[in-house]
DNA sequence: GACGCATATGCACCTTTGTGCATAAGGTGT
DNA sequence: ACACCTTATGCACAAAGGTGCATATGCGTC
């Protein structure tokens, strides 16, 4: 039930129509929870039937009415309540890594394609979110309700750096080269970011 | 049906029961794929109606007879063929992250408790990657085939450190003291890695 | 002797997630 | 005139994943 949590906490922002919830879901809440406007509408029916949110109609012309979504207090009771449990570690579930663990099994040249198309995403990822945190975020300081959003960027940019610097590692490792050696220490090598 | 594919990956490496894949995916593979015995071995029926896996019963005294599954050319070929496609990245999702974003709206000591629990457990693991890649490949070196086995618990290793050092910045962030303050760029604080 | 644990497999149910399709109207491009 | 995009909502079905329970037995331990 974390996709209606999800939700809560985006409402907690401002009162939302799912087309609008679809859209965050697609930046900034969305960078790490995926979900697309059929699951979306799905959950705020669901949420609606528990009393968490209330739907209030906005009479449209030339498009179809829409559906303003806002926060009750038993929704923010509710949220409240389940941020309250301790949060449990997702795992990382990538199919990237099935690859890898099956190496020998794998085609070589099309697992090598796709770590540079991962490192890409990631190196955007990364650009993204600190392109974001610089507007957002200019001084690094941010109002106490806020915080949580600064500090889920820079948890953005630092995953993706990670990514970025392992999918480099492991092309390195796979290029035939120097295939089986030269693998240092992690978090010894050039470090390109504002230094 | 990556759940399938995954346990394909596994026994590339050997035949194994259900209960034996069970616990790999408890660990090895499981570091970045949960999945429980009954996910298992309902997959694994799937598995072998599709004639990608083979099972042999083993007549044991005391105990059930085991099921050892072992992969099929089929299997083999369907795995390359999954593997031949370019991945996509997934998404964290992490019930953590919904609490940051809904700071304004969670009571901050839960919030506190729940960031040092997991500052613990991203420890632990990456304690648990660093001993098992000095374990299995001491010099950082390794067979062409087990080159995935060792990248992946390099990510592990690169993965849970990005987490560690922003736990620890978001309890300095959230410690009340100098809340709003004093963040640095990412990468430049001290390292105690193995430097 | 009762209790839990390891071995070994599996069903049934429920929730979550993903895919495809349908509706409805205005605007933009060709 | 026709195709396509954006806004806006939703159903139906299928696949995937998670929880609880059931079975069977030997071994150790309290």
């Amino acid at each position: 039930m974390a996709l209606g949590d999800a939700i809560l906490a985006c409402l907690t922002e401002r009162p939302m129509t799912g087309y609008e919830l679809a859209k965050t879901f697609d930046t900034s809440i969305g960078f790490f929870w995926k979900a697309d406007h059929q699951q979306i509408y799905r959950e705020l029916s669901k949420l609606r039937d528990r009393g968490h949110v209330q739907a209030r109609e906005v009479v449209q012309t030339g498009k179809p009415n829409k559906l303003v979504y806002t926060l009750t207090s038993e929704g923010r009771a509710a949220l409240k309540h389940w941020a309250a449990r301790p949060s449990r570690p997702a795992s990382i579930k990538d199919d990237l890594l099935v690859r890898m663990f099956a190496l020998g099994d794998v085609d070589m040249d099309a697992l090598r394609a796709d770590i540079m198309a991962r490192l890409e995403h990631h190196r955007d990822r990364q650009a993204r979110f600190e392109r974001i945190l610089a507007k957002r975020f200019p001084d690094g300081t941010a109002a106490h309700a806020d915080l949580g959003k600064l500090l889920n960027l820079r948890l953005g940019v630092r995953h993706e750096r990670a990514v970025v610097e392992w999918c480099e590692e492991a092309l390195e490792v796979l290029s035939g080269g120097a295939a089986t050696s030269n693998v240092t220490p992690i978090g010894e090598g050039p470090r390109e970011g504002k230094a």
